[in-house]
DNA sequence: CAAACGATCGGCT
DNA sequence: GCCGATCGTTTGC
């Protein structure tokens, strides 16, 4: 599959790339060993207006100086001391925008994907199994994929990266599109109602709560 | 140096 | 639905 261009993750609008990143596959690679997913839920975060955005008002800190780098690279934070949270920084250069990838559905490498989320052996086979836990929510999806906070600030295109993103293999019709509010951010102000977040309509792997 | 706080998840009621 | 886990980051004293 083809790599997004680095292009495609340098264009301003945070919450266009976001809605657009939908459909596309989120990969991951180490040792050969592949897992990867179609990304069916975003949000975006954009500084410096934006409450909810880390780099809110352009505050630069060590954790968050990724995210003011151009567009085409990680942006990987632990929270509650638990969850390593994957982001892809958009925009040019000093523009500290991200989206947050918060569920993909499984393409790859399931079976691996289970192991490191320390799932039971046969839960995948299991009758009644709820599949979608596997990598519905971005600590899910994060610790799917290996995806740890010291891969934060690695470029999209350099050889050496063990993440990227792939293009989609057919546009995702609009009205398919879900824009909801963003989890998790009630203490955002003015920020909190904003429709930033996007998911798949109807798609049993967007996380909880449904939008 | 101390302490509060999460862009969450999973288990239990 | 509610609640506890768990620790790096940030801020305040």
């Amino acid at each position: 599959m083809r790599r997004l261009k680095t292009e495609f993750f340098l264009r301003e609008n945070v919450v266009e790339i976001a809605r657009d990143l939908l459909g596309c596959t989120l990969v991951s690679e180490f040792d050969g060993q592949r897992t990867s997913g179609k990304i069916v839920e975003t949000e975006a975060y954009r500084a410096p207006d934006d409450r909810a955005c880390h780099a809110f008002g352009n505050r630069r800190t060590a954790r968050t100086e990724p995210m003011f780098g151009p567009g085409g690279r990680a942006y990987i934070y632990l929270c509650y001391g638990i969850h390593h949270l994957f982001n892809v920084v958009t925009g040019p250069s000093g523009m500290a925008h991200a989206v947050l990838i918060r569920a993909i559905e499984p393409l790859e490498g399931i079976d691996l994907m289970a192991r490191r989320r320390d799932f039971e052996p046969d839960f995948l086979q299991k009758k009644g199994a709820k599949k979608f836990t596997l990598t519905s929510g971005p600590g899910a999806v994060g610790k799917a994929l290996n995806l740890k906070t010291g891969f934060s600030g690695i470029e999209f295109s350099d050889p050496k990266s063990p993440v990227w993103l792939e293009e989609k293999l057919f546009q995702l019709p609009e009205n398919h599109i879900v824009a909801s509010p963003r989890v998790g951010v009630d203490y955002a102000g003015e920020c909190v109602a904003w429709p930033w977040r996007f998911s798949v309509k109807g798609n049993e792997w967007v996380s909880r709560p449904r939008p």
